[in-house]
DNA sequence: ATGTTCAGTTGAACGTGTTCAACTGAACGC
DNA sequence: GCGTTCAGTTGAACACGTTCAACTGAACAT
């Protein structure tokens, strides 16, 4: 049946991926190793790109399960932050080897598997969700000034440390996780430090210049 | 003569570049175009990738270029900064239409043309020394403890913007301008506020993250 | 003159992602 | 039964980046 064939070649490009990374997983091997045909493989996937997004949908969810066990463990913004950010090294821990080629797959603008494309809607909206129940759920409560664009701005600050993860070279990531325990607090305490006199500028400049640029 | 046919091939892989982008000029093409075979072509440049490295060796000159005389004319840290970044746009603006490609390109951690590659050390220096510029020439000075740290923070800055650009679908990248326009006040006034002792602790705390995550 | 070397050059060949004309067979209408 | 349709499937074909064995010819040694 139709659906059977694509999800065999979904599970075993999965597979593949894993196993192999990105450029030495080929269409013909994912096709072969499945029993059918190559042209059959983008009958079901318009490109190789989009099997690719159905791995970064799984990672995704493992994540999203992940952060919300820490998430009902309650606590402060920094907490919350850091657990979160932590789970995502975590969950990601497995491609590392491979994920500066997934990294740069997910990054080329007109790819169906970056984290901005239509395509990956599924995945950006769980994750997005995720940093919004972070922001929620903490306490002490965020300003509520800064309560709705949060979580945007944590969903970014996550893409940038998976970016300077796929760079990081040291064993077990721990320059990664390093880079997260510093700047959860730091965020946290920037969080904090918005509701003072002196910050309250900057906390509304970095607001109006969120929704200028996003418009 | 060798040295002609490098310089050859170089000027002829880079109008092509300009003209057709990145993915639309063949290897075979540029080598056609300036009448050697295929095989030459990868005599004188190990890839493609060391090819499109060559355009962002131009690129970052003509941006050396501009922003030194902004450097020129003075200013306080915002404005410098300002005027570096815009001048980065402007440098940028002509391959807007492929600049998503090229910096797909640029990203690929093992890419000759990643802005951290062995192969990209002379922009990189060359555009280093203009954000080190940046920071020790403006008045009023940036205080002591951040003069050393600021332009390589400033340069992965200035990446950062650039990742925005290439996603920038608006007329003239006029989002990119407005989050330079944004962001150039904002940290020239993180910096001012940086040796307030409110701020003090948070200003050490990236300093130290900064320097824990280098090594 | 003749032989030797080797940087420079050639173009066919390889494996890749992707496309596409052709084929298969179950489902359906009559 | 029979014809028609079309989602599903096939594998050869295409253009690509890249490799490499073979060739060229100027420079030099003898």
């Amino acid at each position: 049946m139709s659906d059977d064939t694509k999800a065999l070649v979904r599970s075993t490009a999965l597979r593949l991926f894993r196993e192999r990374g990105y450029a030495a997983t080929t269409m013909r091997a994912i096709a072969q190793e499945a029993g059918v045909a190559t042209g059959n493989a983008y009958y079901h996937f318009a490109s190789k790109d989009h099997l690719v997004q159905e791995l970064y949908l799984d990672v995704t969810r493992e994540h999203a399960v992940a952060a919300r066990a820490v998430l009902a463990q309650g606590g402060d913004l920094t907490a919350r932050l850091r657990g979160v950010m932590l789970a995502g090294v975590d969950a990601f821990a497995e491609y590392h080897a491979f994920g500066a080629e997934f990294v740069t797959v997910a990054i080329r603008p007109g790819s169906a598997a970056s984290p901005f494309s239509t395509e990956s809607g599924a995945s950006r909206e769980l994750s997005q969700d995720v940093f919004r129940e972070l922001v929620e759920g903490a306490s002490p409560a965020v300003p509520t000034g800064l309560r709705e664009e949060l979580p945007e701005l944590l969903w970014l600050a996550q893409l940038g440390v998976t970016l300077f993860w796929v760079y990081d070279g040291s064993p077990d990531q721990r320059r990664t996780r390093t880079l997260v325990e510093g700047i959860a607090p730091l965020i946290g305490r920037l969080v904090r430090l918005s509701r003072l006199p002196v910050l309250r500028g900057a906390a509304d400049d970095v607001l109006a210049l969120v929704r200028a640029v996003r418009s």
